[in-house]
RNA sequence: GGUGGGGUGGCCGAGAGGCGAGGCAGCGGCCUGCAAAGCCGUAUACGCGGGUUCGAAUCCCGUCCCCACCUCCA
């Protein structure tokens, strides 16, 4: 079976051609850096990571630009608002009196580290907004000469795209402007619909002057779809494979980037994929509602490979509902895996970290991927695979064992959990990890003489001594193993 | 009002006309000095009411409920 992928614009799965034999290139919305990252926006990029991984052991080789977004009205806002006396007193999240380039630096920054603990790869490229302003200002004429966007009357110094001017608007989200519920709160100074929306924002008295550039409509700034139009063009051209992001963002974001792309003459994106909501006990996470989870707050909780695997494990179109067992589940599961991981290397070896490769990986969880990235079906390949590994390890079949190993090896490297260290398990300092295996490793021979002694009170002893010190004890054939309590992760 | 997506066993979560995916939890067993881990077995599951069919969770008709987007949002 060959790739095929959910497209939003047909609203179809259908099959998936390069444009470029050999090739692929992605781009996906990254964050507006206005704030803290929440799970949904390491869902996204979980999901997408997944996508590139796949692409890659199809052997495509594959180029991901995500944007960063990091000049917006939140952002001005929320800088203002960190002059204000005390501003800072109430939410640690905020510094007092910071520029708005600072502000957005600072989140930058936190999504860069949110993504790197979860294994979510950096793209091969992640443009800036302000980056990209000639870009805009090439892109905001060439729709001006071909009709489709006017300079507000007004003076405010304000382009508009003109939704009416082009008869497909809406096509993406299958939308009659019609029929569209009016905005209510939409400022609809010098539009000529209400629908237009803003390709450059005429600076206002109150914009920080570092916040403006010059422009042949005035001094301003860019509007908020326009950096992913301009962005995307000069990086992956004019057409270009796959365009991503949430659910949410595909309108008004994606349907006014396609407008505009499109009417400046842009074939642009053959495949549009949008990933599902996180909500948290049936509704969608978010800030007003006040029932967000952030992804530290799992990772405190649960270590970031379970939080990958967590998020991971969906359909990414479906939506992902958290609720308390949630991590505690993921948690057993992976627990489940690395305890046959484990188990399999001390018997067989560890398996070189090789490049992965589709003819690597069972059929059934290459078909899984190839349809649509059906990661829950893959992932009963991956606990199936598993499960007939420990059979192989308790019957002794190494050759078995060895090739489950390899094949799971491969699975979880697909999924992306070989990137998503934890730090409690691997990340710990290897000076220090070896000093505890010989002290461990005494405590296990003092527990094997105890037992051929037939000392069942000393053999045990020793068991909780280690137990209370957060050291799990297993028997196996090949002797007792050791490891580090897993902390059953709270909320 | 418009546009999409859903309702699957105690929970999560695939599947989409015919052998009951997978995980978590539970129960029984095997293994173990005891554990742990593992393995095996174990469930009148498909919102509700009709219909089509030899056969429907999957198709058709009706109906109820939920979620998302249409304003900033991954």
């Amino acid at each position: 079976m060959s790739l095929r992928f959910h497209d939003t614009a047909r609203a179809e799965v259908r099959p998936f051609e390069p444009l470029e034999p050999g090739r692929a290139s992605l781009y996906y919305c990254g964050a507006t850096v206005q704030g803290m990252p929440h799970v949904g926006h390491v869902r996204s990029a979980i999901a997408f990571d997944q996508l590139t991984r796949w692409l890659e052991a199809r052997g495509l080789r594959v180029t991901v630009v995500r944007n960063v977004t990091d000049i917006d009205d939140k952002i001005l806002a929320k800088s203002r608002d960190s002059f204000r006396e005390g501003a800072a007193d109430a939410d640690p999240a905020v510094v007092q009196d910071e520029p708005w380039w600072a502000l957005a630096y600072r989140f930058e920054q936190e999504f860069q580290r949110s993504y790197a603990a979860l294994g979510v790869r950096p793209p091969t490229y992640e443009p800036r907004a302000t980056g990209h302003i000639p870009e805009m200002h090439a892109l905001i004429q060439l729709l001006i000469d071909r009709g489709h966007a006017y300079p507000a009357p007004d003076g405010s110094g304000d382009v508009y795209f003109d939704v009416r001017s082009w008869p497909a608007y809406g096509s993406l989200t299958r939308q009659d402007i019609d029929e569209m519920q009016a905005a209510p709160d939409a400022d609809p100074r010098g539009k000529r619909d209400p629908r237009d929306f803003a390709l450059w924002k005429g600076a206002k008295e109150s914009d920080p002057v570092t916040a403006s550039w010059a422009s042949p409509w005035g001094t301003g700034r860019p509007g908020w779809h326009l950096e992913c139009s301009s962005m995307v063009t000069k990086y992956l051209g004019t057409e270009f494979d796959i365009h991503g992001g949430g659910l949410d963002l595909r309108f008004p974001h994606h349907e006014n980037e396609m407008a505009q792309s499109q009417a400046a003459g842009h074939a642009f994106a053959r495949f549009w994929m949008h990933n599902g909501m996180v909500t948290f006990e049936g509704e969608k996470m978010s800030k007003s509602l006040g029932n967000t989870v952030s992804p530290q707050e799992m990772i405190d909780a649960a270590g970031p490979r379970v939080v990958r695997y967590y998020l991971g494990q969906a359909h990414y179109r479906s939506v992902l509902d958290y609720r308390e067992t949630s991590l505690q589940e993921a948690a057993a599961a992976v627990a489940r895996i690395d305890g046959f991981i484990g188990k399999a290397s001390a018997r067989v070896g560890v398996p070189a970290v090789q490049q992965v490769r589709a003819a690597d990986l069972p059929a059934a969880f290459a078909d899984a991927m190839d349809d649509d990235l059906n990661v829950p079906q893959a992932l009963a390949v991956l606990h199936t695979t598993v499960r007939s590994g420990n059979t192989a390890l308790a019957s002794g079949d190494d050759a078995a064992v060895g090739a489950a190993l390899s094949a799971v090896v491969a699975m979880t490297g697909v999924l992306g959990l070989d990137d998503a260290g934890d730090v409690r398990a691997g990340g710990a300092d290897a000076a220090l990890a070896k000093a505890l295996d010989a002290l461990v490793g005494d405590r296990i021979a003092e527990r094997v003489d105890a037992r051929s002694a037939r000392d069942w009170a000393r053999a045990d002893a020793v068991r909780e001594a280690l137990s209370s010190a957060g050291i799990v004890l297993e028997d196996t054939a090949d002797g007792a193993r050791w490891s580090l309590a897993e902390d059953r992760p709270e909320a």
